[in-house]
DNA sequence: CGCTATATTTCGGGC
DNA sequence: GCCCGAAGTATAGCG
């Protein structure tokens, strides 16, 4: 990994037509060959970059660039696409280069499968009575969170979000449809459970007769602790 | 912006857990005291990262860890919520300050925004007779992009995108759905415009009546230059 | 390899 | 400020 911080602007062709004008920045460039350029804030996103597999070539300025004060010159080709990042140093105010090794990357724990369990352990929440059939219940069109039963019988469908939203809605709609036409379930009822429903899609599920279920983790967590179930 | 590069292991909770092993990375610590944890490949979204506002504090490692070759424990807590990253490191490499000042950000042109105010100033692209009645057409579930009128006084629905996909011809069709109850409005056509249609989305699209319309970004920019509307 | 769904998404625009 | 959609989205899981 090299690490410059260098003043430089800088022109991107590819996806969209950019340019940043000059400033002082730190530059990236990582041992796939991705260079990254960082300003002193925003976030985790550099203001521009170049994912791999791209080649860096380092270029000498021609004479007007050179006289306007530019060093040398970054030229970064993606190598499967037209995507290139085209980088004029200024003044380079450190640079230096270092040998990381390969990382073991980042170990996360689920949200939304917690999310899913703890329903499943409290299906009580979708109302008096109902009882769980299965988690992950197969369809062709991929699994559904939760299928339940209701007091009367009925075949309950769960889709579990931990944002609800618009996509959400059609997901579970497309599983009703399928659910619907196996004779031994229909009618199927739908329920969008998450732990925030958008207003748009409380609109669409209502509109289309989908029951939403606003769900509160730290209140399920603190009824059953599936977590050993889980992990 | 500090740069420290270094072998450490993290450990993250907020909206999830996760933990990081040991391994050599690059720290960036930013003037907003944001914080980034970079391995040498990926892309540029780091292993691991604290968004601003947030604090960033230095301390010193107990006993424990420090006979487990610790030198420094690094805790960034958000200012606004729970979530917190603990950074353990060993072995810093290397550790250096930098001042970058403000940066002017990037300049972007040629987006999805532009080929709509394109389209509504060229609305006959939609066939001869068709006239504009407003961008932005609010419905319950969010603003169509074009809504016009053909010459016989029938209403068009426009869904944009710069690259059409199956999702684009999907918000259109739940667009058309709610218009369509409208009986100021039905019935409602739909038209598809993208600079490139994917195949599946054109297959989607005729499927449900809705027409297809190629846009040429260059061609219309040539036309009826609406940049200083725009910017 | 392609498609699908998620994300500690981030970012920008409209209201 | 909130809400919502787009992103040069990136990324992981599956078929």
């Amino acid at each position: 990994m090299r690490l410059v911080v260098a003043s430089c602007a800088a022109r991107y062709t590819g996806r969209l037509s950019a340019h940043l004008p000059r400033a002082t920045r730190l530059l990236v460039v990582k041992a796939d060959g991705s260079v990254l350029l960082h300003s002193d804030g925003g976030s985790y996103k550099p203001l521009n970059w170049m994912s791999p597999p791209c080649t860096l070539v380092v270029g000498e300025p021609d004479d007007e660039s050179r006289a306007a004060g530019v060093t040398a010159v970054w030229t970064v080709q993606h190598q499967k696409s037209d995507d290139r990042l085209e980088i004029e140093l200024f003044e380079v105010l450190h640079d230096s280069a270092h040998d990381l090794g390969v990382d073991p990357g980042l170990v996360k724990d689920g949200v939304e499968a917690h999310l899913q369990a703890l329903l499943a352990a409290q299906i009580g929440l979708l109302g008096s009575g109902h009882v769980l059939v299965r988690r992950e219940y197969p369809t062709a069109i991929g699994p559904v969170d939760i299928l339940a039963k209701d007091p009367t019988g009925g075949s309950v469908a769960v889709e579990i979000k931990r944002r609800g939203d618009i996509d959400g809605v059609e997901q579970l709609t497309r599983y009703l449809e399928l659910l619907n036409r196996d004779p031994l379930l229909a009618p199927v009822r739908g329920v969008f459970a998450a732990q925030e429903i958008k207003p748009q899609a409380r609109v669409l599920a209502t509109d289309r007769g989908i029951a939403c279920l606003t769900l509160d983790y730290d209140a399920m967590r603190g009824v059953d602790d599936v977590d050993s179930r889980l992990f």
